[in-house]
DNA sequence: AGCACTTAGCTGTCGCGACAGCAAATGCCG
DNA sequence: CGGCATTTGCTGTCGCGACAGCTAAGTGCT
């Protein structure tokens, strides 16, 4: 709005343009700490309780697509849910490569009392926020993930 | 708009918010992917490229503030830094406690070539988007922040 | 001066993300 | 059938983020 805005689509200031990734990491960060702490009286962090509720029945290579990440940082995620007696590796007789998560009794009732966490986090995140205002954020991030990949 | 649309400001959906918040995560991290890997060449990472481009004069406690880390995590990165010969750090004799850090002359020789990165990530984070567009997302982020902090 | 309080930087520890490389199991194809 | 590529999960390694706790140095108060 400092200069002229009788062209139909002006290049956009190149301080703005940097000044968006750098916030949205900030956010971003924000929001994982934000999660990470309504989580810890569970003690499960935000990756851990999002496995959670996606693991029953699937297995790790469709675990990593979900979660985004590769299957290396799946094997430890894994690990750790393991150690904490939350899930079960159980290998699949139809092709021994593949295994199959299974959640244990301890997992289930987990599950319950995790779920709300993601929904006051993303409330507190977006409050304030109309319907429209959502639509058009969701819209922008899928746009800005598509020029990423 | 499955349900009315007559009340001024409804209750967004749940789901749309929830969907916020993952989105969000994944653009943060394949923006930070990206931008790693257009600085692979210079064997930097984007942290310590940021770091680079602010570090000339500036005690660890401040550039820690402007990375939105804290100083632990700056302490390690300064020490990456150093082994690789692009800063130095300077002991301030005002006050013995702090330190200032200083760009060696590899590190003065190194900005000029990873501040483009930053500026091609960015372009391509928001290729397409308008200038009315990247404010309102600006203003968006803002807000987000402000409901976490 | 003496003592509590604060500040700056560091270390230890843990969880997570990415890359490279590996072995076993499977699938394919001549 | 035999050999080769692919898939699945795992391990090693590194960088980063967060928390807790520590020491040295500065500050303030009495």
């Amino acid at each position: 709005m400092t200069t002229m805005d009788a062209t139909p689509d002006p290049a956009p200031p190149f301080d703005l343009v940097l000044a968006g990734g750098a916030q949205l990491t900030q956010v971003a960060r924000d929001l994982r700490t934000a999660l990470d702490d309504d989580l810890a009286p569970f003690d499960v962090t935000s990756q851990q309780a999002a496995l959670l509720m996606h693991a029953a029945g699937n297995t790790p290579n469709r675990l990593a697509a979900l979660l985004g990440t590769d299957t290396a940082g799946m094997t430890r995620l894994l690990d750790r849910l393991e150690a904490k007696n939350l899930i079960r590796r159980q290998r699949n007789p139809a092709d021994r490569r593949s295994i199959v998560i299974e959640l244990t009794a301890a997992g289930r009732a987990l599950l319950p009392k995790i779920a709300p966490s993601f929904g006051r986090a993303n409330t507190r995140l977006l409050r304030g926020f109309t319907t429209t205002e959502i639509t058009q954020l969701l819209a922008m991030l899928n746009r800005m993930r598509d020029n990423l990949a």
